[in-house]
DNA sequence: AGGAATATTGTACTGTTGGGCAGGGCAGCG
DNA sequence: CGCTGCCCTGCCCAACAGTACAATATTCCT
């Protein structure tokens, strides 16, 4: 398995050949050339327009590192939205990249351990304050009805509802309906808003 | 390296065993008073409090991870931000849980791929990020198209957007098929999961 | 025992939705 | 001048959604 590292020249750094026997370094044009499905890229931030390159080769397949010399929560969360499975400083030691090589090539997501608070607080923050509301919107439901409400809010029609509970659809209206009493709402698409917490107009 | 499963007794899945020999399956009260340090544990989502449990076991060092039967991004972050390190289905695959286990063990994070994209979505516009997946989705859609699925995922009824376009009701029918064609989806509830780009599982 | 809440299902009805078929008009392009 | 794409509409129909007016069963509380 070789691991491309995408640099500019003077960026060479021996900590990546000694973690890896098959370390090679490419310019960012090589990289756009070469890489492909299956291989591991590691990209350097400080590079121009690496969440591009990031995007193009995390699409093509590639399993894609990103990493910077001043690690960032934020530019962690950009490194992840184009593409990036990895996010690390780029004097990490032999051990540690090995140790995000293993993890995203298995399907993994790896961010220094000092950053993963942020990160996620950000995330959670973000949609943890609207689940906190989806909770107290969907409390004064019984628990048969919040089951209905959570399937209809995935878009499933009243059938497959009704195949999931293993109930006729008459039991799945019956349940809608007094969710629609109870939550305010004159239907299925202002439930579904509800839960996500967009503008109802 | 043992693996602590912790349920209520009906929920024992054969393919927990069946991913690790030296698989447990334990009550959260015996989870509580047996995991340690450098354990491997699995928290079901459907347990009262599950959230506190995570967050008391990853605090002793425990690498944990949270199994839904209804996994969505929301409870994804919440399961991270109690600590958990790993997130996915309850009836994942054996092999799939030796990934997340290999993965987790190794400092590694977990979420399944078709969430990733949604929770790093959220933490990136979290933070200030700028959101362009609606743009791109809308992008290939004519400007009538356009108006017309921006009304639509309001919640609006075909007649209410009739009335705001000021064109017939069949038009709008007209524009919402030559939509929902080209973007793949079914329905207008599929449309509007796909423009919220939410828990679409 | 009686009432209240929950869960389940039925029949019947109205309204909405999605789409097939069939046509108009208008703008741009070779 | 045809051709194509976009926009607009009519009639009609099958499927789905929501509700009114029921009934039955279980559980929990008074």
């Amino acid at each position: 398995m070789t691991e491309l590292f995408v640099c500019q020249g003077p960026d060479e750094i021996p900590r990546w050949r000694a973690a890896f026997d098959e370390a090679r370094l490419v310019t960012p044009q090589q990289a756009r050339a070469q890489a492909g499905s299956g291989d591991g890229v590691w990209v350097m931030s400080n590079l121009a327009g690496w969440q591009g390159l990031v995007s193009l080769l995390a699409a093509r397949g590639a399993t894609v590192k990103v990493l910077s010399y001043m690690p960032s929560s934020r530019e962690a969360l950009r490194a992840m939205n184009a593409g990036a499975r990895g996010y690390g400083h780029a004097l990490s030691a032999p051990e540690l990249l090995r140790q995000m090589a293993l993890v995203t090539r298995h399907q993994g997501i790896w961010v220094p351990p000092e950053l993963l608070a942020q990160v996620m607080g950000g995330a959670y923050r973000a949609l943890g304050g609207e689940s906190q509301h989806q909770d107290e919107t969907l409390s004064g439901l019984t628990d048969r009805e919040r089951a209905v409400a959570l399937a209809v809010a995935e878009g499933q029609s009243n059938k497959e509802v009704a195949r999931r509970l293993e109930i006729t659809e008459r039991t799945v209206k019956a349940h809608l309906g007094a969710i629609f009493r109870k939550l305010g709402v004159r239907d299925r698409l202002q439930l579904i808003l509800r839960l996500s917490q967009r503008e109802a107009v």
